[in-house]
DNA sequence: TAGATTGTTAATCGATTAACAATC
DNA sequence: TAGATTGTTAATCGATTAACAATC
């Protein structure tokens, strides 16, 4: 999606596996056979159209649809994603923000208030949500996760450095745990000299 | 690190591949053969020494050492990695903060006091800093980084959605596309109905 | 000594790459 | 029609799993 964006960006019409390997560090080959999973999105001779492209895997993602969010924890990561514009131009709109500071709950963050957390379960039933962004301290990640699936969440985007283990299985849980991102750099720091 | 930390805490002594793989979901077989490709860290009848196995990790990944770090771009996100004390807990000392925006330049964030980014390179000349954090607009991003690597920075935290092609080569980038890790989110919620 | 569990080799599996016929 | 480039099959490569001898 990246890429393509910026290809349409730049007003390129029609891009082959071979220029987009180039750009992106994959092989064509891969290119074509992952895209081709998914359908035959390219033609002989030409290549593939950027703007079909682009449309086609916003709707294999499921980027067609908006998706009510609640942020869960709004201390700065929390308050950093709730204004952070780009998600919502992507159709994820903030519809809660929760906390248990009470010289947070009453305030507002791009004109959604921040509310007490006590009053969760009344919110869930009074609102269909799609998605919880976790932004809570780790020792109360995995409770407040087993709260809000029985609310008919279907995703949780997971800040905690805790691997959710919940009771319902159907639930899709996406770890951005920041901190092995970290590690992973200081890792390579030590060891990837060339 | 997240597990044998968690392990540590609950002060359990020793663990065999068995058990960490209940725990985290990975075979035995991997566990061990992942670990081996580092050293022989266990043995044979006992398993591993969690303190032991906990340090040769931290070793491995370079956490015996402390590194310096710069925040460039004090928006939100880049206040809230400033505000995390876990980082620095973990040897990840923020020594400075930069940003364009005069409100900003002078306020502190956790008694580090953010700079103008035209003040950088002198602060790079006068300090030595191994990591820089990019909480920036993508427009900045690329020529700011390049900026950046001439003055000995040995990694990136490239929080961006851009990918960084730079000058020099032997900079490590660590990318941490958090809207990639939302469209994953938004696959996986249409399409692993299990 | 018997039991447990590693380190390590061999077997299996899946993902990547190469190659090319189909076709725009 | 000739050239370009896909879709797709086959070959290669690497990663995961299984198995077990070594050994604590």
């Amino acid at each position: 999606m990246r890429y393509l964006s910026e290809l349409i960006e730049n007003d390129v019409v029609r891009i082959s596996s071979k220029e987009l390997s180039d750009k992106m560090g994959f092989t064509a080959s891969q290119i074509r056979q992952d895209l081709n999973n998914f359908g035959g999105f390219g033609q002989q001779g030409y290549g593939y159209n950027v703007e079909h492209l682009y449309s086609e895997i916003s709707r294999i993602i499921g980027l067609e649809k908006t998706y009510n969010v609640i942020i869960i924890g709004t201390g700065n990561l929390g308050q950093a994603l709730g204004n952070y514009v780009d998600f919502e131009k992507k159709g994820f709109v903030v519809k809660g923000l929760f906390d248990v500071k009470p010289e947070l709950i009453g305030t507002e963050v791009r004109g959604v208030m921040i509310r007490s957390i006590d009053s969760i379960e009344e919110f869930l039933r009074a609102q269909s949500v799609d998605i919880a962004v976790l932004t809570i301290p780790k020792n109360h990640a995995i409770s407040v996760a087993n709260k809000l699936v029985s609310y008919g969440i279907k995703g949780i985007w997971n800040f905690t450095p805790v691997d959710l283990k919940l009771e319902q299985q159907d639930i899709v849980v996406e770890n951005a745990h920041l901190s092995d991102s970290l590690l992973t750099l200081s890792y390579n720091i030590n060891n990837s000299k060339i």
